[in-house]
DNA sequence: ACCCGATTAAACACTC
DNA sequence: CGAGTGTTTAATCGGG
């Protein structure tokens, strides 16, 4: 109605600055929220449990992952450090101040350092780079399968750059490379970054210099092959590898993106990794078994940062970023969303099993696309839930989760608009609005295809378009770590997962929306061709078949419910979502 | 200043 | 006719 006034609008969620945009709340405070109550809810657990078990054997991938993705990033053997006053640990330097979380900091520096560090940092500073890595860690951790961290990198990666990077991607220092220093990024770069520059020069970083070099071995050479995320390049021996660690992977904005991308997957890894673990146990305790190994990883998320992590998630939140509502009972108030973001369990703890193959049972669909927002949503389901609080997602966002976690991945519109209501307090009212909006959204977004049958007309999501949405800003901003998780970058990866099923793309639609999608030229898109789908202009080709989306999740493609059955507000089983 | 994406509002067409 | 569903257009905002 009426107002245009923008200023009428209240941002439930200043803080909330996830790079997707949130919706941005009109409301009125008046809340009226129906009913929320209630909530409880799931049901997560029994099915999970069976789940879990598929989750060992994710377990392990991921600890080797892991191992293998840590030795890259912190030296792992190295020699710890003498670190000439010059060099500066360029890992840090790479590192933008947002880009660097208390967990990275732990990992990198000594306690000692890192106080000190610590102690010179603003608050403001602190509470940008934590809001940010926040954010983006949340995707991470939510789900990446070492698989898709793979390939993520590659997406992003495209090409090579620094070897300081490199270096510091190996935590190493660049007094080994004096000669680098020219690279791309003027010395100055290294060379001082006050902010994190440690009181006494000192350098966190390893050096692992020539010693390597001369033994031939180097964590990111192996197998006659670089070992730059996303590189592979093939190098016969120790000397190509080094001169092409030199050419290829400079210090330059992509090399420095992908060393905090590096970053934050270690970091999400050891997070998931401790919490699996954690998991794993309690699930053998339940079955009465044994653990079959001594649980090296047991102590959850002490493997990085012990305690970094965990207080994360108690103190460390600087005022104003979110915290996570662990209850129902977590105050609400407008002024933060509180979920959380970072959990790394998220997803987990709810059965969202990522893309990853791993386990046929009771995969159901709900094995969905593991998403920020799935990630999100399932350790905030409650608080959302009953809190009148905009979720920080975008309405497409939301709309392709409602839909990839719908049995059949396709839902009616009406349905849609139910896991609105299902699952958000705050889409109980206003619904004129939002639901214009959802409808807005599924007509403008190509990613979304409506899919004629029998019964109707369902909607379903082109995932090949979904991640075309977002380009690819690979620049060493924030940004991009927040932009490959946030969506489209999970997309992706789950894109890519589900390439084998999804032969038949989905082209389409939107007839109306010339609007180019230019930009993006995902690397991904290279995988995936896309193929006619039907849709808004011939709608008689619809068949079952040809549902689009369903393809992608590989899934069954069992014939939709009549759009009736799952009419109900609150009648579906919260599980479902989760 | 400009571009772009997200959101909101609203007009309009269609179908049941 | 009215409600629901879809499609479009336009305006506004905020971020980059």
């Amino acid at each position: 109605m009426m107002v245009e006034s923008a200023s009428e609008t209240i941002r439930t969620t200043p803080s909330n600055q996830n790079g997707v945009s949130s919706l941005s709340s009109q409301s009125d405070g008046g809340g009226g929220r129906e009913g929320g109550s209630n909530g409880d809810v799931n049901g997560e657990i029994s099915p999970v449990d069976l789940l879990h078990l598929q989750q060992q054997q994710a377990l392990q991938a991921a600890r080797q992952f892991l191992l293998q993705q840590a030795s890259g990033l912190n030296s792992p053997g190295s020699n710890e450090v003498k670190q000439s006053p010059v060099q500066v640990p360029v890992s840090m330097a790479m590192m933008s101040p947002q880009m660097i979380t208390p967990q990275q900091m732990q990992q990198i520096l000594s306690p000692p350092q890192l106080q000190a560090l610590l102690q010179q940092q603003q608050a403001l500073m602190l509470q940008q780079f934590l809001k940010t890595i926040l954010n983006s860690s949340l995707c991470f951790s939510a789900a990446m399968c070492p698989s898709d961290l793979q390939q993520l990198w590659k997406e992003v990666s495209g090409v090579p750059s620094s070897e300081e990077a490199l270096k510091q991607a190996e935590g190493l220092d660049l007094s080994t490379n004096s000669s680098n220093s020219t690279s791309a990024f003027p010395k100055a770069a290294n060379a001082h970054i006050p902010l994190h520059n440690l009181p006494n020069g000192q350098n966190h970083t390893p050096k692992r210099d020539s010693h390597e070099e001369h033994t031939g071995s180097h964590p990111l050479y192996g197998h006659g092959e670089c070992k730059w995320p996303g590189c592979e390049a093939l190098c016969e021996d120790m000397g190509q590898f080094i001169k092409h660690l030199n050419n290829e992977h400079a210090l330059d904005d992509r090399s420095t993106a992908q060393c905090r991308v590096q970053m934050q997957v270690v970091q999400q890894l050891e997070i998931q990794l401790a919490k699996e673990s954690e998991r794993l146990q309690a699930m053998m305790t339940h079955l009465h078994m044994r653990p079959s190994e001594p649980k090296p990883f047991n102590q959850p998320l002490n493997l990085a940062s012990s305690g970094s992590l965990l207080k994360r998630d108690s103190d460390a939140y600087p005022e104003g970023l979110p915290h996570p509502p662990t209850s129902a009972a977590t105050p609400i108030t407008p002024l933060r969303q509180g979920p959380s973001v970072i959990s790394s369990s998220s997803l987990h703890a709810h059965s969202h099993s990522h893309t990853h193959p791993v386990g046929p049972i009771r995969r159901r669909n709900s094995d969905k696309y593991c998403t920020p927002i799935a990630s999100e949503l399932a350790q905030n389901c409650e608080f959302y839930k009953n809190a009148d609080v905009r979720p920080p997602f975008t309405y497409a966002s939301l709309i392709r989760h409602a839909i990839l976690e719908s049995p059949d991945r396709q839902l009616t519109l009406n349905e849609i608009y139910n896991w609105f209501t299902r699952k958000f307090a705050y889409f109980r009212r206003n619904t004129a609005t939002w639901k214009n909006a959802v409808r807005h959204n599924l007509s403008l977004h190509k990613c979304f295809v409506r899919v004629e049958n029998v019964k109707g007309a369902v909607w379903t999501v082109d995932e090949v378009e979904y991640q075309k949405r977002r380009p690819p800003k690979m620049t060493g901003s924030p940004t991009l770590v927040k932009n490959m998780i946030s969506g489209l970058g999970f997309g992706s990866l789950n894109a890519k997962i589900c390439v084998d099923g999804l032969l038949a793309g989905c082209h389409k639609k939107k007839s109306h929306n010339l609007r180019t999608y230019p930009s993006s030229h995902h690397l991904l898109s290279a995988f995936f061709s896309s193929h006619p789908v039907h849709v808004k202009e011939e709608p008689t080709e619809v068949e079952e078949d040809s549902r689009p989306v369903s393809l992608l999740a590989g899934v069954t493609h069992s014939l939709p419910l009549p759009s009736d059955e799952r009419d109900l507000e609150e009648d579906l089983p919260t599980e479902e979502l989760e």
